[in-house]
RNA sequence: GUGGGUGUAGCUCAGUUGGCAGAGCAUCUGGUUGUGGCCCAGAAGGCCGCCGGUUCAAGCCCGGUCACUCACCCCA
């Protein structure tokens, strides 16, 4: 028999606790969502290639070297989404849900694709939990979803140390100058640079500072940032952020002495689509950026849309697992163990449907096997309570509920044919297992 | 895409100058017919990642390949 094996980069989430931990971030972080005005929606995996290198950009290393292309069989060229918000941008233009002075906030969550060489928080498939908001133009909307994104990694209890990079790449007019102005200086210094940057500096002239010739590096530190040579509306926009940001994360922030606030000239040049601010809360541990986003104004117009400005921010799901600070795991409360003779009708539809009504998560061994192993099984599951049931308890009217952790046991009185009987029976156990 | 490390039982790992494939934990059976954990006795479990080469002989040496892992690049 041939040995099937998960593809290269892709994970299995199989394990109680790497399981919880999952549902739980993903629990936590779309109640976070919710809570502020958020709609859930669901968008396709799949999407035309063409979607993706208008929007992130043809240069860019997620289209030019990491995007899963392929064709259909009717040889239309389709791509595995590399990230979240290009398809919901299409999908609310798509859908007219864009039209008018609109305010829209929604959220996504689902597996990106991206063809890297795997490594520490890096997959080739990944997941992400993501909001968009369309309509608001202002540095307060802006504010508010770093503040939220802040609030996410505390309500992941995230450990270690985090940092909160912001920044502002700055809208069409200021690359378009602080391109021109690059340009001027690599033409001067033409002679002293590596062959692909002569190419890049007509083609792409900011990719420039992507080059790895250590070199052309040394010149490029003498060029101030972009984020300084912004034009005097990105500027105030770009100061009233930086402000407000620090302002309105500081007591989160502060709870976590490890949890640091920087300006990074540097920050997020991977995605074209960005036009003002851009934030990422960084993990050394956790491999890298656990969340970033930022303000697109131009991407939905771009697309097909109205002139709808927007902005938004992804979460790796992975990387927030790992740093969430979670210990349990979702095993059942109360394993019910059936024996020859049981009752198991009665049983399974009273009791464990009563418990069950009431926020208890049982499970039922329904084999005919021993006992003994029985117990061993639910031993092993880390289960606290089991109760037992057989011949014996049958014909005395009782249940047998046993304490794993001490070994005790208690007979639980059926009462079966008393008229509240039931609802009794039900609240003690519920109080023998400290569940009222 | 570039560079380093590692692949041996379900898991964690030993394995000598190349000479019969090992331990601990977990599993299963029995001691104990309907009571788990502790203890005792026993059993099972392996294409030594895969393909090729050198050799009388390869887990060990050589080449390739795949996977995992770490770093770079980039990103969530």
């Amino acid at each position: 028999m041939k040995d099937f094996k998960a593809v290269r980069g892709v994970k299995d989430i199989v394990t109680y606790e790497e399981a919880a931990k999952w549902s739980a971030v993903i629990k936590k972080v779309e109640s976070l969502f919710e809570s502020y005005g958020y709609r859930k929606t669901f968008i396709p995996v799949i999407e035309h290639a063409e979607l993706f290198s208008r929007s992130i950009g043809e240069e860019t290393d997620i289209v030019s070297k990491e995007m899963y292309i392929f064709k259909d069989r009717k040889g239309r060229e389709l791509a595995l989404r590399p990230e979240g918000t290009a398809g919901v941008v299409r999908a609310m233009v798509e859908n007219k849900m864009l039209q008018g002075n609109i305010r829209e906030k929604v959220s996504y969550f689902g597996p990106m694709f991206r063809y890297e060489r795997p490594q520490a928080g890096r997959y080739r498939q990944f997941y992400q939990l993501g909001c968009e908001v369309f309509g608001p133009a202002s540095p307060m909307q802006d504010i508010e979803i770093v503040k939220m994104a802040v609030e996410a990694m505390s309500a992941l209890n995230a450990q270690g140390c985090l940092t909160l990079k912001i920044n502002s790449v700055g809208c069409d007019d200021c690359k378009k100058k602080y391109t021109q102005k690059v340009r001027k200086f690599l033409k001067e210094k033409a002679k002293d640079l590596c062959g692909d940057c002569n190419i890049r500096m007509d083609a792409n002239t900011l990719r420039v500072f992507d080059c790895k010739e250590s070199s052309c590096q040394e010149l490029y530190r003498d060029i101030e940032p972009l984020s300084k040579n912004l034009c005097g509306k990105c500027d105030s926009y770009w100061k009233a952020y930086a402000e407000g940001v620090n302002k309105e994360t500081r007591y989160i922030t502060g709870l976590n002495p490890d949890f640091k606030i920087i300006t990074d000239d540097y920050l997020v040049r991977g995605l074209d689509y960005y036009t003002g601010p851009v934030f990422e809360i960084e993990s050394k541990s956790a491999g890298g950026a656990v969340i970033a986003g930022g303000r697109y104004d131009k991407l939905v117009k771009q697309l097909g849309g109205p002139d709808t400005p927007a902005c938004g921010w992804a979460m790796g799901v992975e990387r927030a697992a790992s740093l969430y600070g979670y210990k349990g795991t979702n095993i059942p409360e109360l394993y019910v163990i059936y024996l020859k003779g049981a009752d198991e009708r009665w049983l399974s539809e009273t009791v464990v449907g009563g418990l069950r009504d009431n926020g208890v998560s049982v499970e039922e061994d329904k084999e005919d096997i021993p006992v003994g192993k029985k117990l061993k099984i639910a031993d092993r599951k880390n289960v606290n309570w089991v109760i037992i049931m057989g011949e014996e308890e049958k014909k005395k009217g009782i249940l047998v509920l046993k304490n794993l952790g001490d070994g005790s046991q208690i007979d639980i009185n059926t009462g079966k044919c008393a008229e509240d009987g039931t609802g009794k029976m039900i609240r003690e156990i519920l109080e023998k297992i400290g569940k009222r």
